[in-house]
DNA sequence: TCAATCTTGACTAAAATAGTCGGAATTGAT
DNA sequence: ATCAATTCCGACTATTTTAGTCAAGATTGA
């Protein structure tokens, strides 16, 4: 199971994009200034995230980047899978092959652990979180920040 | 946040100590033999175990390891952290300096989300697990395949 | 035409993981 | 007293993953 920086900038990222006006596309660089990710680092993420079908993209001059849906339908487990973070727990993926071909004696725990975890996430959307007081604070500072 | 081989080792390992009768002390090979794990790896895992006072040892011939307490008050949230995996998901690791010193726009998330999963774990013992029907299964499973 | 942007793929450095190995210390049994 | 079974300890290594960079190309508004 991991949970590393990848789904925590790309978590991030999106959320920033669901905190502006959606009348215009938003560039990687505008997000890379206030989130302090490299541009070039966005660049690898967002490609994934497109090919999820989690936002749409205009290239050329003016181009950038949309959600792809409402906020509200963008759950932070698609985000997360997206860039190819599994939450699976067990050794065998799921598969109950764990030892020697059968299922090892914690086996369940592990998986029970996943589902956990995978419902979890899956309530929260970016929509929910634009609604947190926290979240509308830190944007604050990161907007006043940076104009 | 990591979940990875070593913590799952670990609770497979204590979880076969569990499994057997208290009068005498277990050794690793034993363990390995059951679990399909190299005996050099479980003696690293057990003295971690050990330092965080999970499992006490006898040396020499016919040592062996105990439990240091009842099934019921070992947590796998302890386990996990005795092998030194830590289940926090945010980058700061709690601290809350994720961006430059200030609290980045996800921060709370990945915090809720390590609670959550910390109070999961910690809500199951080994003396839980002992009572699943799946753990006993596959524990009559190895019983017969090693003798 | 040009500058800003997305797009793509390869590349690299650092860290973590999953182990192995050799030897030392301890102790019950013979 | 010796020996074999064991725990104990630290160093070592190979592999994988992560985090991130870099260069070059394609697209498009001004």
């Amino acid at each position: 199971m991991r949970l590393t920086t990848r789904g925590r900038y790309a978590v991030t990222a999106l959320l920033d994009l669901a905190l502006q006006p959606t009348d215009q596309a938003i560039t990687l660089s505008e997000i890379a200034g206030r989130q302090s990710i490299s541009v070039a680092y966005l660049e690898q993420l967002f490609s994934k995230l497109k090919k999820q079908g989690l936002v749409t993209s205009v290239r050329g001059a003016a181009g950038g980047y949309h959600l792809a849906r409402p906020a509200m339908d963008i759950r932070v487990l698609d985000i997360i899978s997206a860039v190819n973070e599994s939450v699976e727990a067990t050794r065998c993926d799921g598969n109950g092959n764990c030892q020697n071909g059968a299922m090892c004696l914690t086996h369940d725990l592990w998986h029970e652990l996943s589902e956990h975890i995978e419902s979890y996430l899956a309530e929260i959307t970016l929509g929910r979180l634009l609604e947190r007081q926290n979240v509308q604070t830190v944007a604050l500072r990161q907007h006043t920040a940076t104009v």
